[in-house]
DNA sequence: CCGATGCTTTACGTTAACGTCAAGCACCTC
DNA sequence: GAGGTGCTTGACGTTAACGTAAAGCATCGG
């Protein structure tokens, strides 16, 4: 029933594929970037339960907004620091900052929408000396 | 004092990119692209007040988040459009869009900050069973 | 007449994260 | 053994908005 966790089992590139909803493409474009390393068997490539792992924080860190690069450091800190001590503040580092990104880009995005909405406004009251019937916001019609 | 009030002034391309602070590099792309037509003068590209006036309004598109392709839709409008009534309708519809777009990406800004927020958490609860004297938020220091 | 600007066009380079063929094994089935 | 499926590598294509030369005309000061 929870066949994720059995350490042994191994995956083929389909299987995590279709699991993750990304495509084979994707995840050997990450192994030639170095963040993934399967073991082969002949040519093709077979992942373990570790590799399954390092996958799920390669897409939860995309998902975050983390670049490859990035996502690549921290994955070779976890790899070269067995006490994970560095590694964790490193990652707790990257949070903070990437914290602080997103709270700029909030604050852009907020300035923006303000601005749009004066536009809005500036449309509708020039349609109206116009003579034109002012369209409302209707989600509904 | 105002010499932008003059209708009758003329530009050079790098008067312009220096007054808005972008290149001529760009101004010429944003011509390639079919956004700008200036006169020319032998091989010289001569921007007259309503070419200045249209490079503004592409500069606060881009500021806006729009991409240049939209700009151009609604700058071809303005164009064929003498009452700037379709036009109107168009810009109100184009910033109502825009602006739902800019409270999705915050609301997806908000949830990702909330998820970021715990692994912050999770490290500095971490370091501190493992002994490691947490760091603090510190703008100082 | 020389060199320095200033402007022009043309065309390739950049970034990120893959998508999209193309060609080729290896294995299975019938 | 012909065909189909699954996997491989390699290489070029994609998107947006320019950046960065390269090469050349034109004008101006001296």
């Amino acid at each position: 029933m929870t066949p994720h966790r059995d350490p042994d089992r191994l995956f083929s590139i389909t299987e995590l594929a279709e699991e993750f909803g990304v495509t084979a493409r994707a995840i050997r474009f990450y192994e030639s970037k170095g963040l993934l390393e399967p073991q082969r068997a002949g040519a093709m490539r077979v992942y373990n339960y570790r590799d399954r792992a390092r996958l799920l924080i390669i897409l939860r860190g995309k998902r975050l907004g983390f670049s490859l690069a990035l996502i690549k450091q921290y994955l070779d800190l976890y790899d070269a620091d067995p006490g994970h001590r560095g590694q964790l503040a490193a990652l707790l580092a990257g949070a903070r900052q990437r914290i602080e990104e997103l709270e700029s880009q909030r604050r852009d995005i907020d300035l923006t929408i303000e601005e749009l909405r004066e536009i809005e406004e500036q449309c509708l009251e020039a349609m109206r000396r116009a003579g034109i019937d002012p369209p409302g916001t209707d989600p509904e019609t």
